[in-house]
DNA sequence: GCATGTGAATAGATTCACAGCG
DNA sequence: CGCTGTGAATCTATTCACATGC
């Protein structure tokens, strides 16, 4: 029993991984779940499953495996899905409508509350469920909507700005697609995603002719 | 002088941030970069920096920095971006349009070449400079393009179907965007990157209340 | 004098290997 | 007997601190 832990940063970038995993093992009924299962389904080792999991508390049964529905819970509850995280979306570029009409995310605990823009065309029209408001009302606008998690998919050179005015409104996470890099204050959450990096991290390793697989890891 | 260790992982994950860092600091006409101000830039620490670019060589000055011209040439050389590397997209839906249409892509090191979809309303029209064939014709069209990275942006469930197809093609690195863990044989490289594990990594930090900068790390 | 380059020290993550328990 | 849970061992990464050399 290990549960008073602090979990490391590696085995959180995992969890949500196990979490994707064990939705489509419950889809098909499957009742219990092995590390090497789930190890495999989610494409890392099964020590590395069982000491991840192990931070969480004894979960499993020796012999027999993890419930799956139970460990889902128990994984929601570490990663704070209680409640849909609410969600604005800064930039509604092509980009932006497409992450803001993802159907995936109710179904992970989040829901897009707002969408803003500075193309006058744009403001007034709708992506998804929500209509795309100028930038200059955004502080408002994230106070009222109490948004808690902001993505950024403006160009470069606006990232920076409206993360600042995000902090500003309340914002306590940020997800960045702009290819920059954008700094926070202490105690704000911000990961980085860069279509172009990822390509190059891919090109190194074709060039060294290494196969590498990774998610998104820590940091 | 170090040049000719093993590149670390989490080395490689880093030198397209610096690259990054270091196209901004080129559109500033500054001719050389401290390890202090490329860490700022890039959003980590300068032992770091250094630590990381010795591993390329001994490219800086002693009592000045780096010359950001050759230090671009150094690292553009390491991560193998001398030719533009030709890329299909798979799914041409919202996100794959939003992709293709990335104009940040050339500058970079890379071409889109080919986009493919079921969905016979879209077979036939364009997105970016490339026409939408028909995923039956992948095999084909892959080969012929020289197709070498394909970004994966189908549902989840037609993923690993189409990146099997995909290697089969000659396809040598995968960034798959498909909410699902795609495996790959020995010898072809891949990278996941799925907006709800990102945002469920964000609101592990904000259940906990501790800051975290990442940008999508090695593995 | 100033900033790089790098061994040494520290911290963190993964894997092993097996005891513990259902 | 099978699979979890976990210390110990290993491997990888980060940070320190200072010698080195422009």
């Amino acid at each position: 029993m290990a549960s008073a832990r602090r979990i490391p940063q590696a085995t959180v970038a995992r969890l949500p991984l196990y979490l994707r995993a064990l939705d489509e093992i419950a889809a098909e009924r499957e009742a219990t779940i092995s590390s090497e299962t789930l190890a495999a389904r989610a494409g890392v080792n099964a020590a590395q499953v069982r000491k991840d999991l192990s931070y969480l508390g004894s979960y499993g049964t020796r012999g027999v495996g993890y419930d799956v529905a139970y460990l889902v819970m128990q994984i929601n509850r570490q990663l704070g899905l209680g409640e849909a995280h609410r969600v604005g979306i800064i930039g509604a570029g092509r980009l932006g409508q497409a992450l803001a009409g993802y159907g995936g995310l109710p179904a992970r605990g989040f829901q897009v509350v707002a969408a803003f823009d500075n193309d006058p065309a744009k403001v007034g029209t709708s992506i998804g469920s929500v209509t795309i408001t100028s930038v200059a009302t955004m502080p408002s606008v994230m106070r009222d909507e109490r948004v808690a998690v902001a993505i950024v998919t403006t160009p470069a050179s606006s990232a920076q700005g409206v993360a600042d005015l995000a902090v500003e409104a309340g914002v306590r996470s940020i997800l960045n697609f702009a290819p920059t890099t954008v700094c926070v204050p202490r105690g704000v959450a911000i990961r980085q995603v860069d279509l172009g990096i990822e390509l190059q991290i891919l090109s190194f390793y074709q060039e060294h002719q290494i196969g590498v697989s990774a998610v998104a890891p820590a940091g």
